[in-house]
DNA sequence: GTCTATAGATCGATAGAC
DNA sequence: GTCTATCGATCTATAGAC
């Protein structure tokens, strides 16, 4: 089943082939402060690659260097694990969203949020493919949160795209069906997208900028 | 986990609530010469829903009527089921495009994919989402397969907007990724479509159709 | 905080009766 | 062709030593 073979398997993200990482046998009482933030690291990677019910947690810890039952001092359950993993990405998304400075217009707001989207997105590919993949393996208290907050998210474009049908730049038959359409594209940047490709990442900007600004043109 | 709340988790293709379909209890030695279909229904279904991984052979054998043990007269192993969904999926969609009549000029073409493959693709959700979300969970060798006949069908689309480009009706910095921005957007419809909603499919392809004609627009 | 060890459940797949 | 029964592996999570 695995492979690693470099783009590979487009249509999923897949990880760069990289030497495991584990640790020296570890001698009993010595700890680290950072074995937390080590196990979120390791789940988010082997989330990413293999999906949530394919990885163990003995998988998990054999990447952090620990044993199965040293990741119970982070994480009550895995089911915790990839909630954590899902909810801390959704707010480092809105989060940055609203640090990123407004300009003036909805056409350039839209711009800016193309831009935006694709740049926040395609630095943190695990990340994006667990919080797509994934929904179906929240419990149904964890999915209200995360998909509130990914509603939030998709309301922001959703406002740009209202204030554009005012301005009488854009002209939309169905201003949250064009929010989903837009998503929708620009997610499948990750696809295909490769650092080191014939692209940059700002060429592949300004090519999906070109046809998200003409699709919503008046 | 498992929810049965309609347009629940969307952005995951969620099946309705269904009766279970069990059988009376099977006296030894009676067969049915549907149970074949019947297995690759109740694990489309089930892969759908919960994943290929997360979906036991055991769970597939109750949603058919017959015990674990029984599958193995009509599939080697569980990843064989896998790949014999996604390739009847793949080969289907082949023949229902090519099945369609063509058109004339690339703008004709072009509505005729976006109508097409939206209409396709929501004849078959369950179909749809196994062929795009456990392309991960293919043994190497059936992903080789899968992975060409999905380029094959890009292609289609990619033809098209190359002939437009020559026609001079589209204005398209790069085919490819525009015929990947294409796909990813009209199967963006997925996440939310539910049959019975405030638009009919008609409608919805029509705007999908606005849309992706203004984008590639010269 | 990490270890070893294990409980208790469930998995894919097979064997042999009918 | 389906059944019952089971093998051997693997899983999540916990208990108790250090």
């Amino acid at each position: 089943m695995h492979n690693c073979r470099q783009g590979h398997k487009r249509g999923f993200y897949l990880n760069k082939c990289s030497v495991s990482f584990e640790r020296m046998a570890r001698t009993q009482g010595s700890h680290s402060d950072i074995t937390g933030p080590r196990i979120q690291a390791a789940a988010l990677r082997l989330f990413a690659q293999h999906g949530y019910a394919a990885v163990s947690m003995r998988q998990i810890a054999a990447e952090v260097g620990v044993q199965a039952g040293a990741l119970y001092n982070y994480t009550p359950d895995k089911q915790s694990l990839l909630f954590s993993l899902m909810q801390r990405h959704m707010s480092e998304l809105m989060e940055a969203w609203q640090a990123d400075p407004a300009v003036e217009g909805a056409l350039g707001e839209l711009e800016r949020f193309v831009r935006f989207h694709i740049r926040f997105h395609m630095e943190r590919p695990d990340a994006v493919f667990i919080a797509y993949m994934e929904l179906r393996n929240l419990s149904d208290e964890n999915f209200a949160v995360i998909e509130t907050m990914r509603r939030n998210y998709e309301d922001a474009l959703e406002a740009v795209l209202k204030q554009g049908v005012e301005e009488g730049v854009f002209r939309i038959p169905d201003t949250k069906i064009a929010t989903l359409a837009v998503i929708a594209m620009l997610n499948g940047v990750m696809t295909w997208y490769r650092t080191g490709g014939r692209l940059s990442l700002q060429e592949v900007e300004t090519i999906y900028w070109d046809m998200v600004r003409k699709a919503v043109a008046a």
